[in-house]
DNA sequence: CTTTACTCGGCATATACATGCATTATGACC
DNA sequence: GGTCATAATGCATGTATATGCCGAGTAAAG
């Protein structure tokens, strides 16, 4: 059965949302399939988040899909995920402070872009060889930077 | 009972939502709450629709809302909206026209906001003393546009 | 002090989006 | 071709957001 390339089809999707006013996925769905393009909302729920898309309110309880040009400043996200995967060996917690364990001589790379984040809730972030302790205000934060930092493992 | 006022509250979510990483509105609420500010998750659908927060997608299926400088750039949606509330008096359409009724000697202005929205759709409009034809590209088209414009009008 | 009009917010629910799991397609290698 | 690993997708459902309706609060008008 032929289907158009995942690639092509969330190029038309960028198309779309800056064409026509879209404010729901099953509308994208709507298009799509008009253009000969048939997936299901679950796909392009997928669809909107790898390129990024959001759903801006006009203020009025209208929604209209937009690409973003925050995507390049949330970059750093992505970088530290890569480099999360690759050096990254273990993650624990203490209070409100984080230990990162990472190959040996990556902690300095990694406490680099994990300071790049600018978070509020990092205090600092301190690098030896193979362990980053990242200090965070509260054992709150710390938690929720924890849950944060583990996703990026998957 | 005391109630911190909305524009307090609305205050405070804008500023939570760049100094932590939050991805619901749920947990909107519990920073709100830690803070004494007690609101459902309803009001605060509401606010950040007021707000035009958007749900940025990390591209990893996380997200995080963040207030949007794309809001400018919308804000001549608001300005159209309010115009029209003003002055349009009665839409129509015809095929692909789109037929606006204005107070006597309002077309121009609303014209004017029109053209500022530089949808893809438009392909034009016309403006005499009362009335502009919004010429579209399509019937399909003008009929999204005239739901749109109706709804500006509640 | 009423009445009226309006704003705000909760509750319940509708709508919309995200996702775990199973299935199928794609491609690399033998 | 057959086998394996990986990616893409649908289905069903879980989670999140939006909203109709109503009641409470407030202010202006009478």
């Amino acid at each position: 059965m032929y289907m158009p390339s995942k690639e092509y089809r969330q190029r038309v999707i960028e198309e779309l949302v800056e064409r026509e006013f879209i404010s729901t996925q099953a509308e994208i769905a709507e298009h799509l399939s008009r253009r000969g393009i048939n997936v299901t909302q679950a796909t392009i729920s997928r669809d909107v988040n790898e390129l990024r898309l959001v759903r801006l309110p006009a203020g009025n309880g209208q929604h209209r899909y937009r690409s973003t040009p925050l995507a390049a400043q949330e970059d750093v996200v992505g970088e530290l995920a890569q480099r999360f995967k690759l050096f990254v060996r273990d993650l624990d917690r203490g209070e409100n402070l984080l230990v990162v364990t990472t190959d040996e001589g990556h902690a300095a790379g990694i406490a680099y872009v994990v300071d790049k984040l600018d978070r509020d809730e990092i205090v600092g972030t301190l690098a030896g060889q193979n362990t980053i302790l990242v200090v965070c205000r509260g054992a709150q934060q710390a938690e929720a930077l924890l849950d944060e930092f583990e996703s990026l493992l998957e």
